[in-house]
DNA sequence: TTAGCTTACTGGTCTGACCAAGATCAGACC
DNA sequence: GGTCTGATCTTGGTCAGACCAGTAAGCTAA
């Protein structure tokens, strides 16, 4: 990262930018710090306002930093919502980036449950076991049945008591809403995958309570891959057999 | 998403920003188009051309739209480095994430070197001997040992083909760079490190050849924990204990 | 037909200005 | 003396118009 000919070379923006992205990422610039005024920031640094804009908008929407109306700008404490955002436009134009997008949210749940496994308390045990229940409960409504997958998911990850994990997880389990939904709208259609759903994620609730790690990752691994058979077999409607398969497996 | 006001209530930037948001996630905006000029833009919202540009920025940043000099501004395909940029930020503002980070890391490496033993071609195999020839070579200088080290792990994320992983997995690993280094220079000081180095690393690949995902997964875990375990025995002073029990446990 | 020149258009930037409203502080009032 | 109030300063939000520097297309001349 060479920021050290920040200072001449660079285009305006790309001065401004570097000049705040210094002092970002060398600490001078905290969360909470409020940062000088735009036209202070356009004299110091020899450009325009609207180029100093240009800047400050571009942290904005990087989560960084916070502009204020008639106050200031003030940095923050980065805000995930900036992934959503950019998965959102990302996958608006590439539809084979979810499958992608899945495999990192594999990676990223399967490593949490580790973790969730050896760190887990009292609390998340208990709002483990509620959205378990939920689970149950909302198995035959679409809507609050995906809702309730993905709260449980979602604990599972605060369990692990990461908050990088966190962070990765809940960005890119909003793109993948979509579908949980397809899944438990098939589930209305297939009554017989409501034991699927529920025992498989009971499984998991207990390998996490035993505090096994291996076991938790395992059976997690484990209902991401018939999750994905599901889906691959109800393309080609052909949704028996998977069923079929997977309990025998089992 | 509410999009449908835009038209009106929204505040310049946000109308600017909305409009586009809207062709680009509807579709009629697509990779490889070119906009309108800012100044038709300008006129076609009812705002000033820099408020234009504060929005084209920020989807620059983004990683969605390329601003061209001279040129104009094209929609391009979306850019995992946006991560980049915004891990960097992040992370920089919480440096006892560091720990954090490396799970993350370890999350990311492991679901990769699964997909690698399936989808690795030869051209990664020989990335990966490479590398792995590297370590050997290197392994008696700090800096490029630490280089050869961090470009074997990057192979592992690169052969999984996953380009989600590979970005996640190149954001995190540049802010860990310090570690590895910290680790060589471990290296340096205690020669009996070397064989744990060479050997471990040369498992993994065996287990990728082998295209062997659980044997590759937990061998790679290991890998991280041993590591783990230096660094935290290294603090007490007290590395032969580790090694011994490191070589014990196989 | 083609080489070369002209020109319209593009982004990149600056200047200076105006507005609305929060922040501040002095002075008036209790 | 302490509190309230209003003028003023400052801040972001925005605009209009202008200039530069190249690019690309259109036109002209060979």
């Amino acid at each position: 990262m060479e920021l050290k000919r920040a200072a001449e070379g660079e285009k305006g923006f790309e001065k401004v930018f570097a000049f705040l992205r210094e002092r970002l990422l060398a600490g001078s610039l905290k969360p909470g710090d409020r940062l000088i005024s735009e036209r202070e920031l356009a004299t110091l640094l020899g450009v325009s306002r609207p180029i100093v804009r240009e800047a400050l908008r571009a942290l904005t929407v990087l989560g960084i930093v916070e502009i204020r109306d008639r106050i200031g700008t003030v940095v923050t404490r980065p805000d995930v919502s900036v992934l959503n955002d950019f998965f959102t436009f990302a996958l608006a134009q590439q539809a084979d980036m979810l499958d992608d997008v899945m495999q990192a949210r594999v990676a990223i749940e399967c490593q949490a449950i580790r973790l969730a496994c050896e760190r887990a308390n009292i609390a998340d045990f208990e709002r483990l076991q509620r959205t378990l229940a939920k689970i149950g409960e909302t198995i035959d409504e679409a809507d609050a049945g995906g809702m309730a997958d993905f709260e449980f998911h979602r604990s599972i990850v605060v369990a692990s008591h990461s908050e990088t994990l966190t962070v990765l997880h809940s960005s890119m389990a909003g793109l993948l809403t979509h579908s949980h939904r397809n899944r438990r709208e098939l589930v209305q259609a297939f009554p017989s995958m409501k034991t699927y759903l529920i025992d498989d994620h009971r499984r998991i609730f207990e390998a996490v309570i035993a505090r096994d790690p291996e076991r938790a990752d395992a059976t997690l691994r484990k209902h991401f891959a018939i999750g994905d058979e599901f889906r691959r077999r109800a393309v080609v409607g052909d949704l028996d057999k998977t069923l079929d398969k997977t309990s025998a497996s089992r």
